[in-house]
DNA sequence: GTATTTATTATTGTATACAATTATTTTATT
DNA sequence: AATAAAATAATTGTATACAATAATAAATAC
């Protein structure tokens, strides 16, 4: 089991992921936060408060909160009076997103590095399999989430709660980016770098280790297309502009 | 209405809301907010949602709203069926929280250093100068506010949304930190430094840029005691380790 | 008098009713 | 038929009632 970390004062969802009692709208959120997260739930499918209080059965009370945790993770979009819808980011959020994860990341490596120890190593390593196993399986939803859980778990080690809850953030809205820009006939094949990273970490070659992050989340970025003409444009302002 | 032993008074400034007002919940988050950032209100603080609906006039649906944004940013923390009071970061946290602003703000003064103009070095030097007389003239709360205005300006500057997002989310932190651990007799004289930085960012040398703002960090840092008999313990626990 | 139970009060959690707003359809006008 | 206006429906925003839980006070037993 994990470490005790000082889990006073952050997030219920950060300190008590899954079990024991938490309140309703915390599950609601777990749920479309992983349908985010897995690709299940496209960037602009509009949320309906109605519709999904009686998807999980509870009022409109407990979703309107679920949907305001998730637009504070800018995972889910709420303009007032229209109602909230799964975020879109834009280009340039798409950049500024895997900029951030570069260097949070980097530093989150350079902590692991220092306090991994064998019995992490091997858990990693066994998400890293399963993830595998998914992918080869085509079960594309599983292998994206186990993806993300792979970088969560090595914040976790890191045992920097602040940096951790932001990369917790982070995961999704990539998960967003890519489901919105990635070039087609991509396959998503990170887990053999997953693998590298663990290797590397094992031997505790810091160095190394920070580039190969760098260079996997350079990766990400190389299988979007993220020119300007791939970005979504309000039609309003498009036309009004040739007028 | 009996009053508690516990109950610690609100501040005046939340009895008297300012005019501008937005969606109802985003305005009470802002006065929260910002009484929590200029150290009007200090970690533990508990935050009766009654209270706050009768001093904002408005419902308690209203201050859950805002109470639930405000847990989100890790400024305020709310305990299942135990409501919300102002966060009490540990040692622990406030060490993560210092080193995450010393990552993130080095990449933001990297990517000023490139985009800033001479309107926006001019906007900044107006801001330190305000700093400087409220420090001078011993107004606290207006000093420590703008001190952090400064560090989210510049962050607005390097043009990175997500980036800024979690300055934003950090400088509270950083004063609710300073708040609970700041060593007595300190004056808080930041604003040379910050005088300084400006300098150095105007003649664009960004290594040296990067280097004074993790010194600054850094000396935010000196100005604690983190040593560890000064964390708060959790008297239960305490005593029944003792047995 | 102290500890344990029970009752009371205070506070938070959830559902629901209704108001405000936006979206859609219908009707009217040219 | 195309446009504008009006009516209707759908959706979100807010207040409130009541339930569930925790905190406090009172009562009881030892």
């Amino acid at each position: 089991m994990n470490k005790k970390l000082n889990e006073q004062s952050l997030p219920e969802i950060l300190t008590n992921p899954k079990k024991e009692r938490s309140s309703h709208d915390v599950a609601i959120y777990n749920q479309i936060f992983d349908a985010i997260l897995s690709q299940r739930l496209l960037p602009g499918t509009k949320l309906t408060e109605e519709e999904l209080a009686q998807i999980f059965k509870v009022s409109r009370t407990i979703v309107r909160r679920a949907l305001l945790r998730l637009s504070q993770d800018c995972i889910v979009d709420i303009k007032p009076n229209r109602g909230a819808s799964v975020a879109c980011p834009t280009v340039k959020q798409a950049k500024e997103i895997i900029q951030a994860r570069r260097i949070i990341e980097a530093e989150i490596i350079r902590e692991v590095v220092k306090v991994i120890d064998q019995e992490q190593i091997d858990a990693l390593r066994k998400l890293v399999g399963k993830e595998k196993i998914n992918v080869e399986h085509h079960i594309r939803s599983s292998g994206i989430r186990l993806s993300g859980d792979f970088h969560l778990e090595l914040a976790k080690v890191s045992q920097n709660t602040t940096l951790t809850k932001f990369i917790r953030e982070l995961i999704p809205q990539t998960s967003l980016v890519i489901a919105r820009y990635e070039k087609p006939g991509y396959a998503n094949c990170s887990h053999s770098e997953h693998y590298e990273l663990i290797e590397i970490i094992a031997r505790g070659d810091a160095h190394s280790a920070v580039l190969l992050m760098d260079k996997h989340l350079l990766h990400i970025e190389d299988k979007l297309d993220l020119s300007e003409y791939n970005q979504l444009v309000d039609l309003k302002t498009l036309f009004s502009a040739v007028g």
